[in-house]
RNA sequence: GUCCCCGUCGUCUAGCCCGGCCUAGGACACCGCCCUUUCACGGCGAUAACACGGGUUCAAAUCCCGUCGGGGACGCCA
C-alpha cells in the first residue's frame, strides 16, 4: 500500500503555521488557502498554529496583523495553538531523541554575525569533535553549566537513503551523508523550528503537511525527526513558490507592500476574488474554469492539480496588481447582488469623505458596478453623485462631438433645462422627452446627450445618462445644467 | 561550492504519467471589429509558446541522455 493510500483512509488534519515576523505574506496566504481547501474538500480539520519560537523576531503586532489578514480572507479554522506554549513538549521530545543516542551536545559557541559556514567548500555537515565527544565528557561539561546546542546525529558513511513521497513532487530521495547535523535545541534551551514543528505536527496528529517548496529539502531532516520520535511521518505536499517578475522569491524588503495581503484589501479587492486568483497560481482544475466562487474552488480542489513550477505574480511600479487578479476582481464584483456590493462600497465612500447614506449608495451601485475593477475605483467613478459642487472641468467638453459648436451646446442645455423642469424623473419618461427634444433640434442622440452628461457629471465618460439623471434628482440636474450654461457663456466667445 | 527542484504564448495554465486525435487548447493583457448616447459590459477576430542539442520510434511537447537557463535548501531564522 502506498503512503497516499494509507493516508486516504484518515480524515485529514492539516495545519497552517505562520511565524509572526511581519504581516501576512501573499505566499503564506496561498499556503493557508490550499490547506483550507484540502481540509474542507475532504471533511477534515484545519489547525492554526502560530510558530513563535523565535523570541528575538516575533512581535505581538505581527501576530495581530496576521490575524487581520486571515480575518479578511474569510476562511475559518478549527483549532488554534501557540508554539511558545508547548515548549515542554518540545524539550521532552529532545530529551527522548537524545536518550536514544540520535542527538548529541554541541558545545561550540553560537555563531554570531554573518560568517556563513556553508560557502565555498561545500555544505557544512557538523562541528568537528563534538559529534564524537564521549558521553562522560559531554555529561560533565553539561553539568558544569557550559551551554550547548543539541544536534541531530545524522547517519554517516552508511549510504543510508532518506526517502519520502511528496504528493506534488513525487518520490524524493537523499543520502543521509548529505544532510548536516542540524540543531534541535539552541544553547538557550529553546527548540529550533525543525524540532518544534515536527513535535507539534506529531502531537497534533497532523496527517498532511501542505507548505511552500522552500521546505522540500528540509523535509529530509523532518523525516529523521519523525523517526526519532517513533512516529509515522505525515503525507507531505509542497507547493511551487510564488515569485516576483524578476523570478526571485517574493520578499517584503525587495518587493514592498505588494506582498502583504492587507494591501489588496485596502486597494479594494474582494477576498473571494483574491482567493480565486491565488488558487490559480500553481493549481488548475484542468477544466478551463477561471472565475470560481469559493464553493466551486472547494469542490474542485485536489493535490493532483497542483503543478511543480514556480508561478510569477505580475506587478510593476505603475501597475502594482496582477492584471488577472484585477480582472477576477471585476468578475466577482459583477457577480455580487447589488445590495451586497453597495455594503462593500460604503466604507470606501466614507473614507473618501463623501456624505453617503446607504440608500444613496444602493441607488448608485448598479450604475457603476460594470465600470469598476476595484472597489476603491468607485470613489472616482461615482464622486459626482455625492459632492455638492462639481470639481472644475474642461468647458470645451460641453461642446457636442462631430462638428458641434458652443452655440449648439448652449441650445442643447437650454432645451434640456426646459424639458427636465417638467418631465417625470424616471428612466422611460426622460428617455422619451430628451430624444423627442433632440429630434426637434435636428440632433442625433450623441450630440444631444453629451453636453447634458458633461454638465451633470463634470466629465465625458460616465454611466448611462437617464439612470444618472434619476439618481441625481431633478434639483441637482437643473442646478448643474444652469451652471454649465454660465460656464459656457463665460468662455463662449 | 554541495544537494534538490523546475523549464509550453508577455503572464497564469491545459496537454506530459498512459507517444499519434497537437497545423499545441483556454484565460488575462495587448491590438482590431461589432453592439452602443459616452465610458464600461458583452460578442467576434488577430498576434503570440513546446529552452537547446542529441537519441529511441513509422511517429515526441509527451520517453531517454546531455547542455543551458531559472529557482530553492544548506543558521543555535522560520
Amino acid at each position: 500500500m502506498t503512503e497516499s493510500a494509507i493516508s486516504a483512509h484518515r480524515t485529514p488534519r492539516v495545519r497552517f503555521a505562520p511565524s509572526p515576523t511581519g504581516f501576512l505574506h501573499v505566499g503564506s496566504a496561498r499556503t493557508f488557502i490550499f490547506n483550507w481547501l484540502y481540509a474542507r474538500h475532504n471533511g477534515g480539520t484545519i489547525v492554526l498554529r502560530i510558530d513563535d519560537t523565535d523570541v528575538e523576531r516575533n512581535t505581538e503586532a505581527s501576530v495581530q496583523s496576521i490575524f487581520e489578514g486571515l480575518k479578511w480572507l474569510g476562511l475559518d479554522w478549527d483549532e488554534e495553538y501557540k508554539q511558545s506554549e508547548r515548549l515542554d513538549l518540545h524539550r521532552e521530545a529532545a530529551e527522548a531523541i537524545f536518550a536514544k543516542g540520535l542527538a548529541y551536545r554541541d558545545f561550540t559557541p553560537a555563531h554570531v554575525g554573518d560568517d556563513n559556514q556553508s560557502s565555498a567548500q561545500g555544505a557544512w555537515l557538523c562541528n568537528p569533535g563534538m559529534r564524537d565527544l564521549s558521553r562522560e565528557e559531554s555529561d560533565r561539561r553539561a553539568a558544569s553549566g557550559e551551554p550547548f546546542a543539541l544536534r541531530s546525529r545524522v547517519p554517516r558513511g552508511e549510504h543510508s537513503v532518506l526517502r519520502f513521497t511528496d504528493a506534488v513532487y513525487g518520490t524524493q530521495t537523499k543520502l543521509t551523508d548529505e544532510v548536516e547535523d542540524f540543531a534541535l535545541l539552541r544553547s538557550d534551551g529553546m527548540p529550533t523550528y525543525h524540532l518544534a514543528s515536527c513535535v507539534d505536527d506529531a502531537e497534533l496528529r497532523i496527517t498532511h503537511i501542505i507548505r511552500g517548496q522552500d521546505h522540500l529539502t528540509n523535509t529530509f531532516k523532518h523525516q529523521l525527526i519523525f523517526a526519532g520520535l517513533g512516529v509515522e511521518p505525515p503525507q507531505f505536499a509542497h507547493l511551487p513558490l510564488l515569485v516576483a517578475p524578476d523570478g526571485t522569491k517574493l520578499s517584503k524588503r525587495k518587493h514592498g507592500p505588494v506582498v502583504s495581503v492587507t494591501t489588496y484589501r485596502d486597494a479594494g479587492f474582494l477576498p473571494q476574488a483574491y482567493v480565486n486568483f491565488l488558487c490559480l497560481l500553481g493549481w488548475s482544475p484542468k477544466n478551463d474554469r477561471e472565475y470560481m466562487p469559493l464553493d466551486e474552488l472547494r469542490d474542485l480542489f485536489s493535490l493532483e492539480g497542483v503543478n511543480r513550477s514556480n508561478a510569477v505574480i505580475n506587478f510593476t511600479e505603475e501597475e502594482p496588481f496582477d492584471a488577472k487578479a484585477v480582472w477576477l476582481n471585476a468578475e466577482h464584483i459583477r457577480a455580487l447582488p447589488v445590495e451586497v456590493l453597495a455594503r462593500e462600497l460604503q466604507p470606501f465612500f466614507e473614507r473618501a469623505g463623501f456624505k453617503v447614506t446607504p440608500e444613496k449608495v444602493l441607488a448608485v451601485t448598479p450604475l457603476i458596478r460594470e465600470r469598476i475593477k476595484l472597489l476603491s475605483e468607485a470613489v472616482s467613478a461615482a464622486d459626482f453623485f455625492f459632492v455638492d459642487e462639481l470639481a472644475p472641468y474642461d468647458v470645451a467638453e460641453l461642446i457636442p462631438p462631430k462638428g458641434g459648436d458652443a452655440a449648439m451646446a448652449r441650445k442643447v442645455l437650454e432645451t434640456a433645462l426646459e424639458v427636465l423642469a417638467v418631465t417625470n424623473f424616471d428612466h422611460d419618461s426622460l428617455d422619451q422627452a430628451l430624444r423627442g427634444a433632440a429630434g426637434q433640434l435636428g440632433l442625433k442622440a450623441g450630440p444631444m446627450f453629451q453636453p447634458i452628461r458633461v454638465a451633470v457629471c463634470g466629465r465625458k465618460n460616465a454611466p448611462p445618462l437617464f439612470e444618472t439623471l434619476v439618481a441625481l434628482g431633478r434639483e441637482v440636474c437643473l442646478k448643474r445644467i444652469r451652471e454649465a450654461t454660465e460656464n459656457l457663456s463665460r468662455i463662449g466667445r
